[in-house]
DNA sequence: CATTGCTGTCGATACGCATCGACACCCCGC
DNA sequence: GCGGGGTGTCGATGCGTATCGACAGCAATG
């Protein structure tokens, strides 16, 4: 191993004016700091991770905890921990990762063991146990997600409010005359994600304020089979005569299963109904059809979260009034919605 | 922060008698252990990981360098990371993230900092550039792939080579007079990932074996249009006359996209032709109709990759014969396989 | 009873880096 | 020519843990 010993020694300085080299934290003549980089460059030096978080207090490293619940939205979770490590890498951090079973231990654990600088938690409930834990940890904690109580921890999430109401302001502006909701399955329901109740307080309340026709079902689960029962029970419930129907899906992984039992019905979304989806664009631009959608923007919310950790950690004044910050979806019109009349 | 020294005089013992009763590597007495124990519980110690890394020269982190690559198979990705990460943490490793795009630096970069003790590499091309980089490192590293030559390095994937034979194995018994294989797209090909070789080459010589009309296409890219052209091509070559045509799909990404344009074409697939995919079960049972499909079987591969790394690790023994592991995909039927003539 | 071998504990040290205080040196102004 | 304020470099120290050698106490052995 090379120790900024070794690059001392060749360069002909002491280690410790190496070490000021690397940090800039003190003024170094440009001739020490050629003769001091030239020999970093020859013995490929790289100093040691352990030993530089030892003795710094900062050990350049951001705790990822995600969730890799069996239920959990597989596609969407990616592009988090994409941006999220890039975000780090930029800021020449590194990113370790925990998975949400471990639960509030893992956090202690990260924080305690002094292995991460500052956590992000990605997919928080309504009343998560590692809320008040994640509050009481000495290193600072960003949340993906927003708790019913953050107290005062930080939070990024899409507006789901908003994503709600986008959603039934759309199909009540294309003159739809119903809307159905086919929600999130029962076991999402029961994590009792906050998301999940303010996307469907959104839509409710726009659906009220339109004076629109409205209702709610919600499947067993994310099979085609669930997908099927929510539909029937959907069609029921509003009754099989013409007018122009919206159906808004806002889990992803339903999307596509829904898309399939209205064809096997006959009935072709884009013409005589629309689909609304809430899902990644991605998610959208491969669906059969492509379906039109609410974009998650999973990257600008990690961009914001990251934004606001490094601030923390720069210990710069985290320029938001509120300690909740909320992104605006972007609706995108494709081969789902109904032709206007 | 909380020390060892904190619990040894909590304990009324030397700081080294508390290493001793943690690591286990020293007879302690059952009377002390018990006192210090009881320190660590009160104090809720734990030991700080920048400390321990410099002295044991143990990171007790694992690399994983994950291929965040534009065109990647986002899907596809995440079961590696989790079994990955779970798998670490069994061990009690932590997993620290670095991004493909990183190049050949990322992997020097988390060896030479003394990030970790073991890299596993994901998605490794053919001629991968990192290859020779990864044989020179200071800590193991396992390859999620097999390069063109391994260079002594320890390699897991799936076996394509079997993967593409048994797909035309299945659809030669299963009576079909003529199989087109609907390849990777051209962005994928450039990229000269080995598996993809693999997989032709399996899926000709089976084709070669059985006598049966064979022939590849390959789209420009994996949206609707690419496979579209890929379909044309294919249905083209092969003339339009009767017969029991299989379609194998080896990127998961082509395969929603290849049944939609099939269906829109009014091909149904189980009624009209035979569809099969390579791809996760999971992709497979939601797609849209299910898909018979050969697995990825991204858990097992990355548990076999794992338990090489850890008798690396614990310089046990690797009980295989040779330095590249294959698992054998599995066949599962579904609903686009034509039924039994 | 002396010797040997074990068991359990301790003190000291090393790991590689960041940082603090000290200080030699130079340039400026008087 | 002398004092003063920078500037650039160095040596020493500490971060928290693992590990090595030393050794006291004790049981078993002859």
């Amino acid at each position: 191993m090379v120790t900024s010993r070794d690059v001392a020694r060749l360069a002909g300085v002491s280690q410790s004016t190496v070490s000021y080299v690397m940090s800039g934290r003190r003024s170094i003549s440009p001739e020490t700091r050629r003769r001091v980089e030239e020999a970093i460059e020859t013995l490929g030096f790289q100093p040691n991770a352990g030993a530089r978080a030892l003795a710094s207090q900062r050990s350049q490293v951001i705790g990822l905890v995600v969730p890799f619940a069996p239920g959990a939205d597989m596609t969407g979770v990616l592009p988090f921990i994409e941006t999220i490590t890039k975000c780090a890498r930029e800021e020449d951090h590194n990113v370790i990762l925990a998975t949400e079973d471990e639960g509030a231990e893992g956090l202690t654990r990260l924080s305690d063991q002094s292995l991460c600088d500052a956590i992000v938690l990605m997919e928080v409930g309504s009343k998560d146990p590692r809320i008040p834990v994640a509050a009481g940890l000495s290193v600072p904690v960003i949340l993906i997600g927003v708790p019913d109580d953050p107290e005062g921890l930080y939070c990024v999430d899409l507006d789901y409010t908003l994503a709600g109401r986008m959603a039934v302001d759309e199909l009540a502006d294309s003159a739809h005359d119903r809307v159905v909701l086919l929600g999130y399955p029962r076991d999402v329901l029961a994590r009792d994600v906050n998301f999940v109740r303010r996307f469907l307080r959104g839509a409710e309340d726009a659906a009220a304020a339109h004076g629109i026709a409205y209702a709610e079902v919600s499947p067993p689960d994310t099979s085609r089979a669930g997908a099927e029962a929510a539909l029937d029970e959907a069609l029921a419930e509003l009754g099989p005569d013409g007018g122009r129907l919206g159906l808004v899906v806002p889990d992803p992984q339903l999307i596509q299963p829904t898309l399939q039992s209205l064809l096997d019905r006959g009935l072709v979304p884009g013409r005589d109904l629309s689909v609304i989806g809430l899902c990644t664009d991605r998610t959208a631009e491969t669906s059969t059809p492509p379906v039109t959608n609410l974009s998650l923007e999973p990257r600008d919310v990690s961009r914001r979260a990251m934004r606001i950790l490094f601030r923390l950690l720069n210990r710069e004044s985290v320029l938001t009034t509120s300690t909740v910050e909320l992104v605006t979806p972007r609706l995108t019109l494709r081969q789902t919605s109904l032709p206007a009349r």
